[in-house]
RNA sequence: GGUCGCGUAGCUCAGCUGGAUAGAGCAUCUGCCUUCUAAGCAGACGGUCGAAGGUUCGAAUCCUUCCGCGAUCACCA
């Protein structure tokens, strides 16, 4: 039982006793660090049911906790607020408690339902971008929170790989690669690809240009230009199963596709099942057909089918064209269902996709909805922010993008600057180092991305890139680095890490704010699952590391004298490093030995 | 125009189901390395919580209106 729970019958049972009078509930809070104590009840809320002052209320009600209920050591009362001073004991007993707990924090694997979660849909004609990286970094960590909580995750990949946008990529490359290849080439396979999307662009620009020179207004040149002419062609002929358009489709796609896997790898994101659109684009249709019998969705005139939402506040909405090819949801309705099909277990699906497509999912969910599949009511369109730069969007035809790759890669180049600077690497090997560059690096650029709200929009300035002081992943790294240290340093044996310390010790002031950080950490799992929110787990880890630096600056843990003291600490220092390793974990975020 | 989201210190962000004097980091300034890693610690400076009303004993938080920024409202994805 939580201490919250214990005070809140004992807060009851005081009002009970003193006034006759049965309280539906208490309110707590945490104690404001201004004041002494550790937990608050608020007496405000009582002075509907219990009239009197609430000084004197408080106080009658400090003296009976104080009396008959063992964790409280002390009280005070501020205004309307009883401030409770929880006994040492209390949170040595705790830390007891939790001191042989591997995975301390997180629940029981598998104890709740399966729930698949989708992130990262790319499109197969260009590189991964920043934006990818926001999307990638918070599916990957949302799902890593979700196992935490309890739940079976299935990691799961749309991948956009048919469409008009990869025929100009194709297109470009037939009239201008001159057969180039990566291997030729030299450039990563899937920047290789994306250098024809940018050619394409470029020449269909100076042929609307040509175009309007030669007295064709604007609007039509972009509608005619014969490169664009060409591409849509070559559309038609990939859906005509055409075999050189179709080998051509197959080898650029398995271009882009090892360049995925190499950022994926880099990025350490991964998955559990791929669906291709090219394989799925047709579900939709036999159960919009289906859905049109039951009155779900009608015809109009031009034989397109529709959806009515007015009733729902939205409008109409088309999921199947006049000449009856699919759209984008029909090709989403049948991949969901296509999803519960494969893995019947699952209760619940997230989709991590960017705030621009809210209108989309709403309209989905509710087609899913309508159509009476009972785990719609299980869907949540996981929505974040936009990535954007001091100019503005990014675009990727414009070449303002901020490429994935590069920006990995100028991480840690800046990881390895700052720590040849500090010089405290000696007899790391090359390769050791490069290691922890990666790691600082990346441990940066995740943390800077993932400690924002997701639904907020994030302001990215290159010129300015990414900090590795203060509130960042280095920050937290660090900490746990010189954790690490005075474990390898503090000589004790596998028995002093797993005895129970004793509990008369009288606890330092900030090791009492330790322990109370540490107990949070649980809740701060399964609150983050919630509510798919990484940053809860980022700002749990930063106050948890800001305490136990300003703890280590303040006591000494090897120079302490008094062998049991001394004991205590290291395992609190290295019960605080598991904690933000679980935590970081949850991030995708690696911690270092050294740094 | 309709709908949705956002607006907190110069900048980047926290602030749980309403509760005490709104908190961090960066930047600027001041101290602290002959004790466990100074990517650190301690402190100073910095706020009409976009604006106005309302609900409440109490509002950054809930409601309404307005302003600003963004997204969306395609037989695009």
């Amino acid at each position: 039982m939580s201490l919250q729970q214990i005070l809140e019958e004992k807060v009851k049972k005081a009002v009970s006793d003193l006034y006759q009078i049965e309280l539906p509930s208490v309110e707590f809070q945490p104690t404001r660090k201004d004041f002494e104590g550790d937990v608050t009840v608020v007496i405000f809320p009582m002075l509907r049911f219990v009239k009197g002052n609430p000084v004197q209320i408080g106080t009658q009600i400090g003296e009976f906790l104080q009396e008959n209920v063992e964790e409280i050591a002390k009280f005070n009362v501020v205004k309307g607020f009883l401030n409770l001073v929880v006994a040492d004991n209390y949170y040595l007993n705790f830390f007891n408690s939790i001191l042989s707990t591997a995975n301390y924090g997180y629940a029981e694997p598998n104890s709740k339902h399966a729930v698949m979660v989708e992130y990262s849909s790319p499109n197969t004609n260009k590189p991964l971008h920043l934006g990818h990286i926001r999307n990638n970094l918070l599916g990957y960590s949302v799902s890593e929170i979700l196992k935490a909580s309890g739940h079976k995750v299935y990691k799961t990949q749309i991948i956009n790989d048919r469409g008009i946008h990869i025929c100009k990529s194709m297109l470009a490359w037939q009239k201008f690669g001159k057969g180039e290849t990566p291997e030729t080439s030299g450039l990563k396979s899937d920047h290789l690809v994306g250098k024809y999307y940018v050619a394409f662009d470029q020449a269909y620009k100076k042929e609307i240009e040509t175009l309007v020179a030669e007295g064709m207004d604007k609007a039509q040149a972009e509608k005619e230009a014969p490169i664009l002419l060409e591409a849509q062609e070559m559309l038609r002929k990939w859906e005509a199963g055409d075999e050189e358009v179709v080998a051509l489709w197959t080898m650029m796609n398995g271009w882009v596709y090892e360049g995925f896997d190499t950022t994926y790898q880099n990025l350490g994101v991964d998955f559990d099942k791929l669906y291709y659109e090219s394989n799925t684009y047709l579900l939709g249709r036999d159960v919009v057909k289906d859905g049109l019998n039951k009155g779900v969705f009608f015809k109009k005139e031009d034989g397109s089918v529709w959806i009515d939402l007015t009733d729902e506040g939205l409008d109409e909405k088309i999921v199947l064209r006049s000449d009856g090819t699919a759209v984008y949801m029909t090709q989403d309705i049948g991949t969901a269902i296509q999803r519960v099909t494969d893995f019947p277990d699952i209760n619940g699906m997230v989709y991590t996709v960017g705030n621009e497509q809210d209108y989309h999912f709403k309209v989905l969910f509710l087609i899913l909805k309508k159509l009476g599949y009972p785990w719609a009511e299980k869907l949540y369109h996981l929505s974040y922010g936009m990535v954007d730069l001091p100019s503005g969007k990014m675009k990727s035809r414009e070449g303002t993008v901020v490429d994935a790759d590069d920006l990995i890669a100028s991480m840690e180049e800046t990881a390895a600057e700052i720590s040849k600077e500090l010089g405290k690497l000696e007899g790391y090997s090359e390769e050791e180092k490069q290691n922890l560059f990666r790691i600082i690096g990346l441990g940066a650029l995740k943390y800077f991305i993932l400690k924002v709200d997701p639904k907020k929009r994030i302001l990215f300035n290159p010129e300015e890139s990414v900090d590795f002081q203060g509130n960042t992943g280095p920050f937290i790294q660090y900490t746990y680095a010189r954790i690490q240290s005075i474990l390898r340093k503090s000589n004790l044996d596998a028995k002093d890490f797993s005895t129970a310390l004793e509990v008369t010790l009288d606890l330092h002031e900030k090791e009492k704010e330790l322990l109370k950080q540490v107990q949070l950490f649980p809740e701060t799992v399964q609150l983050a699952a919630e509510n798919y929110s990484p940053a809860l787990v980022a700002n749990y880890v930063y106050d948890l590391v800001k305490e136990f630096n300003s703890f280590y600056q303040q006591v000494t843990i090897l120079g302490e004298t008094d062998a049991e003291k001394k004991r205590f600490r290291v395992l609190l220092s290295q019960k605080v490093g598991e904690v933000i390793q679980s935590a970081f974990r949850l991030l995708g975020v690696d911690v270092p030995e050294r740094m």
